[in-house]
DNA sequence: GAAACCATTTTGGGATACCAAACTGGTACT
DNA sequence: AGTACCAGTTTGGTATCCCAAAATGGTTTC
């Protein structure tokens, strides 16, 4: 693997996992020393994580981009429109046995899972059943969608009942696609959809102060 | 404007208006020469222009990306679901008479107008139509979307009574979309999305042998 | 004490040198 | 004639150096 993808994949996981915070600044300089590698490959990581929107360019220099309340309303309203053309398209196939694969990466968490799973099977369940669709474009908007929203999603408090209703929301989707419902699958998705972006934004708003304290930009507009 | 966004503009245009044929091999330091830069800002300009799609890496080297008709399909699908969802939003403002403004687009073409005029006015009705939407996301997909469709839409052969037939579509879009009937707005819109895409595959596999004559590579996946 | 000013440092943008891998063209061998 | 092989060239990837602009911090001035 190149040095440009190593930096990128490494930048990324430590942007998505919060190491480095919201809003937190970076320096070409810094990068370049913390990973080993020259500014080279260090530009090119950091022009391709502009384009994911993980990183801005804050006037001088690089900013690891806040959190932006009004924008994930936005993204969840794109994402709605998204996942609902793609779970169409999957319903309409002759072979939804895939599905099943789905059923059972949700299958796998059980209340000994650790947190860090869940989080990612929640994501996955949706990337996945967009790949599905078998349309390129769909599934690449909401890979990205899910991961602009990765870090939000991991600050967001949820308590366990919380995380069983999204898991079981997740299953009664499943269900209708198997059948071929496209009608009912696609309520529950917008429902879905819907749902965990009124949670997400209440609880960052009402966790906004100590989030900051905790040094996360967590901006409204 | 720096080299790099000057490099990356440039070289966007020349891939946008076929001054470099689809498929045809871009070196790293033939850009350099031609627009008298160094490499770096040239790599960056790739980079991105490798995220839009215009470009791809081809084992060895750059290529423009060849138009796949395939991928034109894909597209279709995905800037419906889009831009429906954009005109949903834009049919439940409070305030439409932005509306006008596209419409004062469409009307400054006539019989007059030279064709170049026309597919830009043709791109920008649903692009600027989903900038009404006020979703940055949906804005931005529909840009995207379009940038991606620009060439083959440049290629496909279109006779007075096509584009007529668009235009008129176009102006009852803004119609329904004026009177704040969602449902008719999003028929009409889809309708039209549908057509164009069978009207340009269709046009540009007939025309394969000719556009590969002319050094343009057409690909079927 | 605050504000204006200037020297120093830091930073991103750009230019260039170097390298290993891949490609090219020709040659020798069968 | 066809094929295997090899030297030379080209190319993207990387490291490093330079530069102008912007930030920084201390000092002077009112």
């Amino acid at each position: 693997m190149s040095q440009m993808q190593s930096v990128e994949k490494q930048l990324r996981e430590m942007i998505l996992g919060l190491e480095i915070g919201p809003g937190e600044r970076l320096t070409e300089r810094w990068i370049e020393s913390r990973f080993s590698a020259s500014r080279t490959p260090v530009r090119a990581a950091l022009l391709r994580l502009e384009t994911e929107g993980l990183i801005c360019r804050g006037g001088r220099g690089w900013t690891v981009s806040p959190i932006n309340l009004a924008e994930l309303e936005q993204i969840a309203v794109y994402r709605e429109a998204v996942e609902v053309a793609a779970i169409r398209l999957t319903c309409a196939l002759a072979d939804r046995t895939a599905i099943d694969v789905i059923e059972a990466m949700l299958e796998s968490c059980d209340t000994n899972t650790p947190r860090e799973e869940w989080h990612r099977v929640g994501m996955d369940f949706h990337i996945e059943l967009a790949r599905l669709s078998g349309n390129e474009f769909l599934f690449r908007a909401v890979r990205d969608a899910m991961t602009r929203l990765s870090r939000a999603r991991w600050l967001e408090v949820r308590d366990e009942a919380a995380l069983g209703r999204a898991w079981a929301e997740h299953r009664a989707i499943l269900d209708a696609a198997r059948l071929g419902d496209a009608d009912e699958a696609t309520r529950r998705l917008s429902a879905h959809i819907v749902g965990s972006r009124d949670r997400l934004v209440t609880s960052l708003a009402n966790d906004r102060r100590g989030l900051r304290a905790r040094g996360f930009a967590v901006v409204a507009a």
